[in-house]
DNA sequence: CTCCAGGATAGTG
DNA sequence: CACTATCATGGA
């Protein structure tokens, strides 16, 4: 087992899982632990450092999963110093959450199923895909399933797939799944320049605006994305007085106002506004 | 019971 | 173009 430690200031493990950019995490006994495709890893925190687990062969994989050779806290300053007051208690309140390199497969699919939809049943119907699609591995003394292969999406039925709760999204899935069988390279995606990928990600059937940038920013790191959802709306006209009316349009102002931190910001303002609202 | 959840699609004007 | 009814599901 393999031991990657990190200053606690700029990692904070449930704020950092919690803001909505990723689905397959679970408490265990003293932290987390998150699964990402195939893989698995412990994560905790102790007085004054995130400590994550895994094993030997996944040191990197995770290192860079969680982002750490990204240093925040100059994003963390230009937050705190910025004019908008909304911005730096935000910042303030979640220092700690970083952005996540995900897997790209798994990210494009976890947020067609977020489309409509809330976090705790996000979770549930990805969960309950794994276990019914996804390959039995372990970790530790752990076992647990991996994220499905787009082939074993593609093989199962609609009603199959709507046993987990997919709903209307299950032809969505079944439909991604196929054409990645048929040759769809979503990593190779990432050679893409930005407007380009945006342009292939939206003729996805089943991705829009707000999933589109959502993939773009927690699988393909474009942080100058900002996805716009009822959260960040609310924002926008109760924080910023913001005129807009449409949320596109709303994404652009941020975009073209925070530049190369806004990806980072909207997980602070997201963070922030769903939980000072409760 | 209604409403809504980190929306997207297909159809209409 | 812009606007909107509808989509499956479960929890509040």
């Amino acid at each position: 087992m393999e031991k990657i430690t990190f200053d606690k200031k700029f990692f904070n493990i449930k704020d950092t899982l919690t803001c909505g950019q990723v689905f397959r995490f679970v408490k265990y006994e003293n932290g987390y632990l998150v699964f990402s495709w195939d893989k698995c890893c412990y994560l905790y925190e102790t007085l004054d450092k995130t400590i994550i687990e895994c094993n030997v062969e996944d040191k990197e994989y995770f290192t860079n999963y969680f982002d750490l050779h990204t240093d925040y806290s100059s994003i963390y300053e230009s937050a705190i110093n910025s004019e908008y007051l909304m911005l730096k208690k935000s910042a303030e309140m979640g220092k700690g959450i970083r952005i996540l390199n995900q897997n790209k497969v798994e990210t494009v699919f976890s947020f067609i199923i977020s489309q409509n939809n809330n976090i705790p049943r996000i979770k549930s119907i990805i969960e309950k895909l794994c276990v019914k699609f996804g390959k039995l591995c372990c970790f530790d003394d752990k076992s647990y399933y991996a994220f499905p292969t787009p082939s074993a999406l593609a093989n199962a039925t609609l009603e199959e797939l709507k046993e987990t709760g997919l709903g209307y999204r299950a032809p969505f899935v079944k439909r991604l799944a196929e054409s990645i069988i048929s040759g769809f390279d979503i990593n190779g995606l990432s050679t893409l320049p930005a407007y380009a990928l945006k342009a292939t990600l939206l003729n996805i059937y089943g991705i829009g605006e707000k999933v589109a940038d959502c993939v773009m920013l927690f699988a393909y790191k474009k942080t100058d994305c900002f996805p716009v959802d009822t959260w960040m709306e609310k924002v926008y006209k109760e924080d910023f007085f913001g005129m807009l009316s449409n949320r596109k349009e709303m994404s652009k102002w941020f975009t073209e106002t925070f530049g190369n931190n806004a990806g980072y910001f909207q997980q602070y303002m997201f963070h922030y506004k769903r939980n000072i609202e409760k």
